[in-house]
DNA sequence: GATTAAAAAGACCTAATTTGTCCTGTTTAT
DNA sequence: ATAAACAGGACAAATTAGGTCTTTTTAATC
């Protein structure tokens, strides 16, 4: 039940890429170097990204990622789905009759809500949005 | 992003409770027969669960376990906590200064509102809710 | 008191997943 | 040609999940 450092290293990522200027074409290692992120893993997760439209790639020399399309129009939930593949909070909601065929599960309703407001937030939060928060202030989570 | 076999086991094996003659005893065993969970296993849910007050049980011949309190007041949320400790959805809600150190995290607020919104969720059912839930007519998850 | 049924407790094991590295391509600007 | 950069696959290490086994404690019953 936690968000998972590909995850967080995917937002983390993209926030950069958000916040250089539009079409700045930017290295993978300069990423990792400014996050603190592994440069090798960053690059696996980037290629994912990239593949699933979210970053552009420009392959061989002065290449680098830029964002596939504006930041305000790539959701959270797109980037945690091109990283895991659909979400799906609990066994039974991701195997279609994993638990119709015996009885009625009663927890079955629970994820579908819970999974459903988990999606409203992903799907309702851009790259912008977490790029401005960083801006605004240095507002502190909780403390 | 998956919720745990643990966890699904601990709230079967209490909805069979909630399910049974209040303050009837009940066979770790026969529980794992009916569910279908490792008997072992489940046996050391149990514990976890009775040391959260969760579950009664009696020890020694004729014992068993039953619920520590009526079905009503025992929350999702609690049963998550009993099990894997006070929930954070990320790394940074979880170990506190683990991004405030060193610059303003934009994901931080994301996070916590996602958490927050789970919470609510966890917080607001029961134990009963979901017993009641499989009564309730043969109504599918989503299909 | 001995026997037996049951949970408590903790050590242990295995498998899966996550996280990460490395090496060998392939592409492309200079 | 050459060097810079991503692409992709194989592999390694670390962590977590899932599960088993054994011993100890407790209580009822013979």
């Amino acid at each position: 039940m936690q968000i998972t450092r590909t995850e967080e290293y995917a937002l983390r990522g993209l926030v950069f890429l958000a916040r250089q200027p539009p079409e700045k074409v930017t290295l993978v290692s300069e990423i990792s170097k400014e996050q603190k992120i592994p440069e090798a893993f960053l690059a696996k997760i980037f290629q994912r990204l990239s593949k699933a439209g979210l970053l552009r790639s420009i392959r061989g020399a002065n290449g680098g990622f830029s964002l596939g399309r504006p930041a305000n129009r790539i959701t959270m939930k797109e980037v945690m789905e091109a990283l895991e593949g659909p979400i799906g909070l609990s066994r039974c909601l991701v195997r279609e009759g994993e638990c119709e065929e015996e009885a009625v599960c009663p927890l079955h309703p629970i994820w579908e809500e819970l999974q459903h407001r988990f999606v409203e937030v992903l799907d309702g939060t851009t790259v912008e949005d977490l790029a401005k928060r960083m801006v605004r202030d240095g507002r502190r989570g909780r403390g």
